[in-house]
DNA sequence: GATGAATGAGAATTCATTCAT
DNA sequence: GATGAATGAATTCTCATTCAT
């Protein structure tokens, strides 16, 4: 009952993907990693765009059936929405390097098949902006939803990037912080918009920082 | 009053590193972008690692210098969580290629030189999550202030992932959407955990999905 | 009936380094000597560096097991000395351009394979400081031994420098004048004729050896 | 009271050739080891080649002066070639590097400047095969004593390969064992150690002469 | 005399891919 | 299906040399 080589380099494809980016991951090491000769490796996948495709396509097809499994079970809108978050986390938590390759390499894919994962993601994202809205309160325009939903997402995908169970704890618990974020913020109440224009006018004489210092640096050699 | 050769090559290379990666990117295309042949490059930087390496630390450098001084200018919490959050869009709202080359690339530098990159990045987490702990109810323990910090940093790094002027207006206002997320949450009321657990134990069944669905699927060629 | 591929870069390989020392030598001038593309090459050496090892260790392999074999032949001290230098010098007449390259780039090997080219080295020094030592005058100091056999090999290793079939008489007549030299000087009795006729009769049979041992190699990768 | 400049690359430089070849030493390297900029370097040699036909000729000049010199004092012909031996080995224990460009180096001058050197190596090899043939019996046809003039500059050529004064004793000592070989071999009558000891007397004013004439030199363009 | 900067050529090596077996 | 061998193109980086300052 193995799985079928097909899955299995898929795996590692996505593994190595994620620790050395698309560019970084050579079919040469790919093969050795799975044990098998550069050359037998065309007999599964055309080329290694190929790889990154079904990595990225299936990875979300999974996603998005699974979560459309689970939120059947739910009907109350915060339910709904921490079953995505939990749907989410979970997935990650346990394929992180999967999900380094769907973000890390959003834009590695040419044309043809990047279009196919942004519809995909598209319909993520569109199921997620709708339980945003749900929760959020009546008559938000659909651009604060949009922009929400986007940071939302930014809490979501960051996890790969510093999560790490033996230290955080177990992904549920993981799950509970973001969705208290999400669903209360820090203080629970939203800062006061006078606030903020106090701040936004103190800071107004603060022109966009340069990219880089660009003062005198030490020659080399 | 041109800019310095090297200060010109730091800014294509940054580009280049956001549009298709470290790997991605050759000294051979850099070059070409700033007009100079491949072997004049190596006038300004010793490597293609000593390019990544300048970027990401000045970008740093530049970063908290410019936190620490605006952040002088405060003293109540709410505004100096703002004033850190508004700091960071700007920053990355008019320079997103290096923000893409701080986030992807973190992992693309050597040990040593990787060190170094860490500690700048350490020093601007810790600032910022001492101002999370600030507004966060008192006694919030520090294990959840270090999480709640990641997410906030979720939000905060995603927005090279989608930010467009154009379409979702000016920086100021992306960075009131954020605040308005981080401060109040969507509901301004923190989720009951008893909801939280309701939604687990209902997906209790769930196993962790299969990484990419392993079915069968159509042959190549 | 073709030489294996191995086998013949290894001699183009040691022609080259010859004539332009190991620096000298570039992996594409070789690829082109044996009319493979550059890439085709790595099928074969993993580096540039193992080439030389290889060529480096395999001559030495193949000089000693022969000497160790002619050695088994004689009992006479001044008989095995000749056999000795006679199959030293019978190799290099045939093979100059190994020899150029045993002596000219002992150094060029980085320290894990170098070590076990100079090993090899060791073995073939030793045994030509026993048969020293027994021409010798009993009782002469170990030290003075091992300088004599270093001057002896001297005589042996230079000969890639000047001697020429053609001009300086076959390589048996060379191997006579070393002989003559190193047993009895300029100025006095040399080593009996007979001698040295008897020795050279007796391995008629052996011919040249091949350059390099040409047998079953371990396949890299 | 600094040696010139131009001496000093030119001593840097055979320490570099003689450490990794022709090849392998390049301007850069030199450069840094001088303390200069590379483009300074081209006020001193015209080329990369210059460097190497200046160290090459400049040290035969003032082997050959010196050897002339010397044997001006000696009529006895075992006198003669052990002042011929004992100047060669005294030159090269303490410039060993310049021994090992002259002897690796041979052939990575182009033809111009290659016939330039051989000239004064030819000139170097006829003062020797005259003492060589001085002590050989009488009648010893020129073929023999050209072969045998070879053999005895292998044993003087291969010192820069192992002879190490912390090991292997003073310089006049290796003399000796050399000459003691090249005289009586190593069954034979060796040439009485009162005569060798009477010419190293007679030598004792002679230092350790200059690595390279470092005299007026014309200048270049 | 000195030097920072420039550069075409070439170095070793790796790449994704193909194909005969 | 598997694979050893082949390869043109590209990789990072170094080379000797030049030249304006």
């Amino acid at each position: 009952m193995h799985p079928s080589p097909r899955s299995e380099i898929l795996h590692a494809a996505a593994r190595a993907v994620a620790a050395h980016g698309f560019h970084g991951m050579s079919m040469r090491k790919l093969a050795q990693a799975t044990g098998r000769s550069t050359a037998s490796f065309y007999n599964y996948f055309p080329s290694k765009e190929a790889v990154l495709f079904a990595i990225q396509s299936e990875a979300f097809d999974v996603l998005l059936a699974r979560a459309r499994s689970l939120l059947g079970r739910f009907v109350e809108p915060e339910e709904r929405l921490y079953a995505f978050v939990l749907n989410h986390v979970r997935y990650f938590a346990s394929h992180d390097h999967v999900m380094r390759v769907l973000i890390q390499e959003a834009t590695a894919l040419a044309p043809p098949q990047r279009g196919l994962v942004r519809e995909r993601k598209l319909a993520y994202f569109t199921l997620a902006s709708e339980l945003v809205s749900s929760v959020m309160p009546e008559g938000t325009p659909y651009a604060e939803v949009e922009k929400t939903t986007y940071c939302v997402f930014g809490v979501l995908n960051w996890i790969y990037g510093w999560y790490d169970p033996e230290q955080h704890g177990a992904p549920d618990g993981l799950a509970r912080t973001i969705m208290h974020l999400v669903s209360g913020g820090l203080v629970e109440r939203r800062t006061d918009d006078a606030l903020l224009a106090r701040v936004e006018a103190e800071l107004s004489d603060h022109a966009a920082p340069a990219l880089i210092a660009d003062g005198e640096q030490e020659p080399i050699r």
